[in-house]
Formats: C-alpha cells, structure tokens, sequence
DNA sequence: ACGATATCGTTCGGGATCAAATTGTACGGA
DNA sequence: TCCGTACAATTTGATCCCGAACGATATCGT
C-alpha cells in the first residue's frame, strides 16, 4: 500500500517543504530504497526461510559467514558479518547453545577464540542456504541478470565509499567537536 | 577491511560448497550488496549528522515520515517507516516527551491516533535535513546521477515485488504448514 | 437493536544491538 | 624477570525492536 510512488511522490513534497534550499533527488532516492529493500528484504526472508528453522537473519548470516569461510577468529567475523564483537558474543553463544558452532581457543594465540560450525550446523547450512537462495532469486524476479549486476556494482561503490572515505569524513564535519554522545549504551565512565 | 573482493570471492567458494547445487550468483551478490549499503549507510548517517541531534534512524525515519506526509495516522507511518506498530508506540511517546511531535485522537474514528510535528519538531528538520541529504549525497557520490537513478530503479523493483507478491510467496511455500513461530517475542496463548 | 467480527493503538515478553568498561593474554623493552 | 602497552573477547548498561496478547472502538449482518 506504501506503493512505490510514495517515493517520488515524497521527493516533490520535500521539495516544496525546503522551499529554496536545493535537494539532491537522485542520491536522497537511492539511500530510500536502498534501505526500504533491506527491510522488505530481511522480512521476506525472515518469514519465508529462516523462520522455518529457527533463525533470525543476524544469525544466519554468522553461520553463512563461518560456513563459507571455514574456522574464524570471532572478529573477523563480525567485521564480515557487520556486527558489533558483543553482539556476536551473544549471537554465537546462542547457536553454540543449539548445537550449531563449536567455539575453541586458538592453539598459539589465547586471546583468540575461533568459530567453526558442527556437523549439524553444516548439514543445516546445507539445507537452509538452497532455500534462501532461492528467496534471493524471488526478491530479484523483476531484475534480469545483467540488471542484477549493475545494481550490485552500484551498491558496491556505496559501500565502498563509505568505508574508505566514510571516518575522515566524519572527522571533517565534526571537526574539533566532540564525537557526540549515543542515547542508549553504557555511559562512559568520566 | 573486509573489501568488497570478499562478496564475489564468497560466492565462488559458495559454490564449491554446494557442488552440484546450482547458485544464482547475481541475484545472491544484490541481496548482500543491499544488506552491506543499508547497514554502511545508516551508521554512516548516525554516527555523523543523527548523533548530533540526538535522534535514532528509527526516530528520524519516522519524523522524515510525519513532515512529509503532514498528519497522519500511525498506522501509516509505521508502514512508511519500516517498523511495527509496537514499536512505533514506543518511539512517537520518546518524541513527544521531546516536544518533537503531538498526538492527538482523531476526531471522528477514537481507535486511531494522528502525528504530527510540533513548531520544534518542523525546526528540526528544517536544521537537519539538508545535513541529512548532504550525507545521502556523500554516500553515493562515486555514482552518476544517471547511475543513482538506475540503482534506484532497480531496488523499486525488488521492493515491489515482495510487497506486491511477498505475502502470495510465503504463503504458498509454507503451503498448510503453520507460520512458524518466531524464538523471541511474547509466547502464543495456546 | 445488538451481538459477532474486524481493526486500532498499546502493552508486554524476550531477545538483539551497540559502545564503554572490563578481563585476560601476548609481547616488547628495561 | 617484570612492567607497560597492545590487543583479544566478554560483560554491562541502556535502548531498540518485533510480534502476540490485550482492551477499546467501529461496523456489519440479521
């Protein structure tokens, strides 16, 4: 019902509301779907696949990350997973919990804590990615094959940017102002 | 760190895992694209222009949602932010207690509720905002604004698709089976 | 009329999430 | 050897978020 005229429809409308003060229609359109796909995205997927078999996205994409990787030190994948290390202490904790990783210490290095995945875990990896593959195939229906490249090789350079660019850009705008604070977490201690 | 070499890299080693399941790798290397954009894009925004106004993504979502529209009942607004009803609750009383936003009873129909923006709630768009589409413009800039259109084409789709089939898909995939429960979240009577 | 049914927003249960603080381990130099 | 620094993962505190249950209102069928 949201529609995807909304969109552009909200453009226009937030033109008007800036009166004067030029808006960048194009770049403000690709962040909006960009996000409104994610979600739509992880819910179909949440409701269709992953649900069946207990799994919520953030899960199944640390299983997929050390599936796909083999054993892991724990930061590499949360970097890779795009999560915080602390979230993936709980996330992996949960699914050592259920059988599904192994957690071991590194044989040289005691810091480190590698992640891999027990039998029952690849076996459901096995059967669970096809599945999820194929809800990635649905989502996509509307796009050919050469679009789905374009689009991906869009988003890339996103994330690229904001990787390679995105802390000193940061840096510029806040300047010499404090880093600013964050409504929720743990207060610093000073 | 984990460049954008990792996607594509994954993918072959995806298929190997799979041996002889095919993979459909374009329609595999959107999702995850969009997933990694969302999640760049949006801490990106937080941690620049959002911190700064002490405002979530949710909340600003959801006051980009109120001053666009003008007036509207929540349940609209949920539905235009992306988040459940619950949790809209939650953040529209935050943003009332801020003085950003008012809720008032609709006058004809007393099981909706309308928001809308107070007169510092309107400031603060009109002071963010710009630093907002300022970001969306820093995000993508290593797109044309030829290339920002056909992304953002391509993600339209995608969206409509599972909002115009997504519904129609999980049901006929589920089939009769039940629709999964999900491991959080209050429990079911029964 | 009036009860069944549908629809709204809110409440509540149970994680998920982040960032700071903390704890534990490694490794360099004095 | 012993200390300080560097770097791991984990714990902690505060908040966010979803979806089932709930209570209140509207509407439809008879």
């Amino acid at each position: 019902m949201p529609g995807q005229r909304s969109i552009t429809e909200a453009e226009k409308l937030a033109g008007a509301k800036l009166g004067g003060i030029p808006v960048r229609h194009e770049q403000m359109a690709v962040v909006a779907n960009i996000y409104r796909a994610a979600s739509a995205v992880r819910q179909h997927l949440e409701n269709s696949v992953l649900r069946g078999s207990e799994l919520t996205w953030t899960a199944f994409v640390v299983l997929w990350v050390v599936w796909i990787w083999g054993e892991s030190e724990t930061r590499h994948v949360a970097e890779e997973a795009g999560i915080s290390k602390g979230t993936l202490t709980g996330v992996s904790r949960t699914l050592e919990a259920r059988g599904l990783v192994r957690r071991s210490g590194h044989p040289t290095d005691g810091r480190l804590v590698l992640l891999s995945l027990t039998n029952e875990g690849e076996e459901l990896m096995q059967r669970v990615f096809p599945q999820f593959n194929e809800e990635e195939a649905f989502v996509t229906e509307r796009l050919s094959d050469e679009e789905c490249r374009s689009v991906a090789e869009g988003l890339r350079r996103v994330v690229l940017q904001v990787e390679e660019q995105g802390e000193e850009r940061r840096l510029a705008l806040l300047d010499g102002a404090e880093p600013a604070p964050r409504r929720s977490g743990r207060r610093p201690k000073a």
